[in-house]
RNA sequence: GUGGCUGUAGCUCAGUUGGCAGAGCACCGGGUUGUGGUCCCGGGUGUCGAGGGUUCAAAUCCCUUCAGUCACCCCA
């Protein structure tokens, strides 16, 4: 028999790091929640052209099949497992608009499955914390300046380094482009997305290959990509680039505004960067990405934007904001570099020791007692020596080891300190109820 | 999906021109007939990632594959 092995993306974590993980969703879903953000799970597969109604980047998905599918089963009524929580909201927005309210803000925290090559922070499997607002015909501008604060909020609680949002307008960007004349304004994003890689010298290049600008062109596209502020005097540094549009104009107010909403609530939060672009299609509107500090070099873990025809049936349209957390990610790199730690690898708090087998049901007695006053409590697994007792205890990091006698004393293990103990009255200090979770 | 690097004990790693698989820490047992950590004694716990090839002989050389990681691609 092999011992089973790994399979390349699908990470497995230990239960400390999946104990932290299960805090952090806890931590991102009561914010959510405290903002109003309703529940909603979508089933984990979309139909094939669903997914691929946007891109072509149709190699990435994963599509479900049967083992003994008939020979002659076509694509088109295939499933494809879903690769983010927005296209299958968009879909639910599209199937059920009838039962629900607008605005609708509903939160999605699941798996999501993406066939890339994997490696540090990046899975073919992994966890999203979502947020959307969706909205019948028109969605008010103001959502978009909320959806950063939301997200500080859910994160600035947990002991993890300060993230910086990092946001843009695609209006800004069309805009501009349009205002100067560069033909092709998606694969223009595409090349000024890369700055931070390739440099300025290659942008231009690529500004001039692929988007068709000309050599003045693409040097007011790396103009415009290279500003950044973290207040409104961005508006300004473009404005002195002397291009004129209307869209250009709306993008820059609304981007002031998402900047200046930000810098009451949390100064420092977010920086407008205008050479953020996201995806190629889809954002109509504000963009986000967001960096852990410190953590730079490892690209965005939440990210999202708004967009106005990605819900829409023809005659109908729901336009929407959205972000979303990359758990899995964010955890990824952070446990790659030992910058979360547990107090201890299991949820219990007291273990109580078993004398001899014979004293077992009054030691189930004392756990019942202790678990029906909310204390994560388990007995011992034999009756060995006291010794071993307090070294399983101890190499969980369990605190308290519960002795039964006349009267009962607990002892935390890692004091040393021993005192009698009433099973019906006895409670731990709050912070040692549950593991801690601390930033290393 | 393309290319590079890495893979030896639970962890960190050593292992010479191919010649009996090692160290530290951790862990287990005992000293300790019942309260751990210090101390002493004892124990290597391993499919050298896996499969195949070359060879008298492979952790070591060759091929394939799996996994991790990095750079691309992509990031809906």
């Amino acid at each position: 028999m092999t011992r089973p092995k790994p399979i390349s993306g699908f990470p497995e974590w230990m239960p400390p790091q999946r104990t932290i993980e299960q805090y952090v969703v806890d931590r991102i879903r009561n914010t959510f929640e405290l903002y109003g953000f309703a529940p909603l799970e979508t089933r984990a597969v979309e139909p094939l052209d669903q997914l691929l109604r946007k891109g072509e980047t149709s190699k990435e998905v994963y599509v479900l099949r049967r083992l003994q599918a008939e020979e002659g089963a076509t694509d088109d009524d295939s499933l494809g497992l879903h690769f983010d929580l927005t296209v299958p909201f968009a879909r639910f927005v599209l199937e059920n608009a009838g039962k629900l309210q607008f605005p609708f803000r509903r939160y999605q925290i699941q798996k999501v499955w993406r066939g890339e090559r994997p490696q540090e922070g990046r899975y073919r499997e992994f966890l999203q914390a979502d947020i959307d607002v969706v909205d019948r015909d028109t969605l008010p501008f103001h959502y978009e300046a909320e959806m950063p604060l939301v997200v500080a909020d859910a994160l600035g609680g947990l002991p993890i380094p300060p993230i910086r949002i990092q946001v843009n307008n695609r209006k800004v960007c069309e805009g501009f482009y349009r205002g100067v004349g560069i033909g092709d304004p998606e694969a223009a994003l595409r090349a000024v997305d890369k700055l931070d890689k390739i440099g300025p010298d290659r942008v231009a290049e690529l500004l001039v290959e692929t988007a068709g600008a000309t050599q003045a062109q693409a040097k007011a596209a790396l103009a415009l990509a290279e500003i950044s502020a973290t207040d409104a005097s961005f508006a300004d540094a473009v404005r002195a680039l002397g291009v004129e549009d209307p869209l250009l104009d709306e993008g820059l107010a609304e981007l002031v505004r998402v900047v200046e909403t930000a810098n009451e609530v949390a100064p420092g939060l977010v920086i407008a960067d205008l050479k953020i672009a996201r995806g190629l299609d889809y954002y109509t509107g504000t963009v986000y990405e967001t960096q852990l500090r410190g953590y730079e070099r490892f690209g965005s873990i939440c990210s999202g934007g708004r967009y106005d025809n990605l819900a829409s049936t023809g005659t109908e349209r729901f336009p929407g904001v959205g972000i979303s957390i990359g758990v899995s990610r964010m955890l990824g790199l952070l446990f790659g570099h030992d910058a979360l730690t547990i107090s201890r690898s299991v949820p219990t708090c007291v273990l109580v020791a078993v004398p001899t087998e014979d004293d077992r049901p009054a030691c189930d007695r004392t756990a019942r007692a202790l678990r029906s006053r909310g204390v994560p409590t388990e007995v011992a697994p034999t009756a060995a020596k006291y010794g071993k007792q307090i070294k399983y205890a101890e190499r969980r990091g369990i605190p308290y080891v519960w002795f039964p006698g006349e009267p009962d004393t607990v002892k935390d293990i890692r004091s040393g300190e021993q005192v009698e103990a009433d099973a019906a009255t006895w409670q731990p200090p709050a912070e040692d109820l549950r593991p801690v979770v601390s930033g290393a």
